[in-house]
DNA sequence: TAGTTTTCTGAAAATCGTTTTCAATATCGC
DNA sequence: GCGATATTGAAAACGATTTTCAGAAAACTA
């Protein structure tokens, strides 16, 4: 089932409507493997959907991380950023703090660690969030 | 040396005066081991020191963050929180998302793994968070 | 399909945490 | 103590997010 699918099916289990806003968004959303935030999305759609509302986007993007699609995270910019969640597997993030590149990476020895440490404190895990913050290597040769 | 001197180390450093109002927050905050929202604090400051206002503590705040005896988190619940730092270790949290608990934990082999991943990327980590986010012993008891 | 009900949309306003402004006050160096 | 400079507290400004509301669109009903 794709993610498409699985909008529609929360849609319809919510008793919500299928909106060519909502599928507009969706579409494009998915098209980038990119991290959002509502604004980036909105003037993006904007070039070609000027009519689509800041409003809109921003309820649309809490609606794809309601439904499992989507993923909101916060790198400490002052803005949430929504990102494509494509499959079952999961992954973090190296952030660099010079030029705002993003990395995804995983590490299943690390989840197993935090497994671990959860079970140790006897937490229930529900998710997690692991960022690492520096300095590529293109900004560390830059000098910076 | 202690938190108390490095902030006031920090402070004349950089040509800042020491005030009353300092010294009480910084006084109130080392003494608890909770982490603080900026309300938070100020709230429970205004028990004793009804006086002191939200700016300050604010501001306070941001410069301990600053000088290096807290650490600016962010949980995901939309409110900025510090905590004192108490030695040179660092630690990372266990979240509660039904009853707002936090737990520190340490782990150096996820540090380590960390290190690898970046060396692995050519990033240079400057700092990371890691949050595990779920449910607690009691929480689940309880039935949440 | 037309009518009815409900949800959705977009613009603007409201909200929330955070940050800044500004006049009065306190601290520091002399 | 005096003067220069930083700090304070209240209020206003700010930026991101969320809500409001009237008109528009989608889904349901018969």
């Amino acid at each position: 089932m794709d993610q498409i699918q699985v909008f529609n099916n929360y849609l319809s289990r919510k008793g919500l409507k299928t909106t060519s806003q909502r599928m507009i968004i969706l579409e494009t959303f998915l098209e980038s493997d990119s991290h959002y935030s509502t604004e980036e999305l909105y003037l993006k759609l904007r070039v070609e959907y000027p009519k689509i509302g800041y409003a809109t986007v921003h309820r649309t993007l809490k609606l794809f991380a309601e439904c499992g699609i989507a993923a909101e995270r916060n790198f400490g910019d002052g803005q949430a950023r929504f990102e494509p969640i494509h499959g079952e597997d999961h992954h973090d993030h190296l952030v660099c703090t010079e030029c705002g590149l993003i990395i995804e990476f995983e590490e299943p020895q690390i989840e197993a660690l935090q497994e671990a440490v959860a079970a140790a404190h006897n937490f229930t895990i529900a998710n997690h969030r692991l960022e690492l913050y520096g300095c590529c290597a293109t900004c560390v040769a830059a000098g910076n």
